[in-house]
DNA sequence: ATGGCTGGCTGTGCCAGA
């Protein structure tokens, strides 16, 4: 038996409730990582979710930041917040174990800091933010389950991910200190699910609201699933849903949705 | 084009995003 997980940075959940909902309805995601929720718990459209048929666990934060998953599937355990930092108040990071078909699966979602302007203390931020999720990444690889970590990184990882590489140098989503990081995360055991079932160049999930990006398509590509060896085994297919971002009121990122055979 | 949209907020413009 079949089964989908997506990602989803939408830009407010409460600005973007009926793209959601129209999208959770024709597409029917099985578990559904969201970032950038933009609202607290008590906030979040709990009810219109949940009438949909999906389990939801939040971890969300006032005005910025906030992760969400949802599951059509019981969710056995959550953690809220990634480990490594007490100090850090951001909520960029949910983690939950799914009683998926056959086995359980454990997902995260993920929204890593954007660390721009670099150099800078944002920077040091994303860099600090990502070698406490590698530090995480690699006890949870211990467990030998299936793990997807799904979400936006905020990494471009080649120059084939975005329309013109030289408009991003010196970005902190195309720096090479910020790539490195990126594929030391991968070099844990991680497979990155549209590298390996599709790489194709200029496939973008992210599109800016300036200067007619999305008309130009001038995108980068930026949200990302990473499976341990044990959800890469049952890995199917990777499907970025462009046509999401062409409707009226849309996030500027598009969902990306891999299928697992259990 | 060193920021051209969009969202949140206690705001009457500013910060953040990528």
């Amino acid at each position: 038996m079949s089964f989908t997980i997506a990602t989803w940075n939408v830009n407010s959940v409460k600005a973007r409730l009926a793209n959601v909902t129209d999208w959770l309805r024709e597409a029917s995601p099985d578990i559904v990582c969201l970032q950038e929720i933009k609202c607290i718990d008590e906030n979040f459209p709990r009810e219109d979710i949940e009438s949909l048929g999906y389990n939801v666990e939040t971890h969300g934060q006032k005005s910025y930041n906030g992760v969400a998953l949802l599951s059509k599937f019981p969710i056995e355990e959550t953690v809220r917040g990634l480990p490594g930092d007490a100090e850090d108040d951001q909520a960029r990071y949910i983690e939950c174990v799914v009683s998926a078909p056959d086995a359980p699966v454990r997902v995260a979602s993920i929204y890593l800091p954007n660390g721009n302007p670099a150099p800078g203390p944002k920077y040091d931020y994303k860099l600090a933010w990502m070698e406490r999720l590698r530090t995480h990444a690699t006890e949870l690889l211990t467990y030998e389950e299936r793990l997807v970590m799904a979400g936006d990184y905020n990494v471009i990882p080649r120059d084939a991910d975005v329309h013109d590489p030289a408009a991003w140098e010196g970005d902190a989503l195309t720096l090479p200190q910020s790539r490195e990081a990126f594929r030391s995360l991968l070099w844990l055991g991680f497979t990155s699910a549209f590298e390996q079932l599709d790489g194709r160049a200029h496939q973008y999930t992210f599109w800016d609201y300036q200067a007619g990006a999305w008309q130009k398509d001038h995108g980068i590509r930026i949200d990302h699933l990473l499976c341990s060896p044990q959800a890469a085994d049952i890995l199917k297919s990777i499907e970025i849903h462009k046509a999401t971002r062409g409707k009226p009121k849309a996030s500027d990122h598009v969902p990306v949705v891999g299928t697992f055979e259990g």
